[in-house]
Formats: structure tokens, sequence, C-alpha cells
DNA sequence: AAATAGGTTATCATATATGACAACCAAAAG
DNA sequence: CTTTTGGTTGTCATATATGATAACCTATTT
């Protein structure tokens, strides 16, 4: 798995997890204190984040940062 | 927790991680082409490390990148 | 039709992660 | 004592993540 397909893969992660909780990107950038055009390049795997990002991003999906990458077990 | 403390847990844990390998931050920063310096400054917790490298070094490690990050559970 | 909702993309400014390199330090080995 | 080992710190250059802003698109609602 090279970079830009890990990228993807954080990014789907984030956007079904989101959907899981049926809340708009919008609004999950607010409660991260986001700019919401951030988010949206983040679910599209367009960049490579920080651990802070994932961070904030795991505390407002409830879940643990691990769970939040747990990207390699689906293959 | 706050990012800086984020940080330092990250760091300690690739430590952590490493030393039980047996191998030195020179060895891990050849495996993972990484500057030894940065290694050094991410064990540190000076940094806040990118997903692609932690994802590196985690495969360095042997582990999944969410073991690698997996600093909650303890606190 | 106009307005709203949800998301995408681009541009620009700023901070900083990372690489490269060098110098330093302490402890261990020779 | 000198050399080696393992790690730390600083400086600088470069790429880019993120914030801010704006414009755009499609679908739905008013």
């Amino acid at each position: 798995m090279n970079i830009n397909q890990l990228q993807k893969k954080i990014g789907d992660r984030i956007r079904i997890l989101r959907e899981s909780k049926g809340i708009t990107q919008q609004n999950l950038a607010a409660i991260c204190n986001f700019e919401k055009a951030n988010l949206s390049r983040l679910e599209a795997g367009r960049t490579n984040p920080t651990i802070s990002t994932l961070y904030k991003i795991s505390q407002a999906l409830e879940i643990s940062i691990a769970e939040l990458v747990d990207v390699e077990t689906a293959n």
C-alpha cells in the first residue's frame, strides 16, 4: 500500500464513520473546529493528515485514533 | 488530552516499540528511509507527525498503524 | 423560480513536518 | 586515553497541511 492509497483509505474511513453517525461534513467540521473545505479534502484522500488532525476527528466521532486509522484489516 | 500530550505519547510509544524490537534509532530510521534526526524529534514528541510518517514506522516495526497509535487505552 | 443544503475545488497565507547536514554529548568499547 | 556508539539539538530549504475565503455544482426545498 503506497501513501496515496493510504490517504484514500483514511479519507474513506472518515466519510463512512461520519455518515454512520448521520452528520454532514459541515457539522463534523464545526465540531472539530475545522475548516469545512479541509474536511472535504481529507475525505477525498487529497491530503496527508497530521496525527493531531486525526485525533480531533476521532474525538468528534467519539472513537479512538486507533479505531479511526484502522484501515489495514479490511485489506 | 491536548495535542502536545498526544505527541509525547506517540513519541513514547514509538520508542517503547522500537526498544522492544531491540533496534537503535539509527537502524529504525534507516529501515524507514528517514533522517535519523527526525526520528529523534518524533520520539521526543517534538513534532506532529503525518499519517504517512506513522505508516512507514508501523511497517518498519511490523505492526499496524492502529497498533502504533493506540495510546489512549492506557489512560 | 429562488433559496437552501451538502459537498467540491481553487487560491493564497502561514506554520511546520521532514530531509539534509553538522555539531554536540554521554556512555561504552577498544 | 581515544574511538565508537547511540542519541540530541540546531539551522536551513522545501513541500505541504491547514485555515480562510470564495466560487461553483447538484439536488432538494420553499
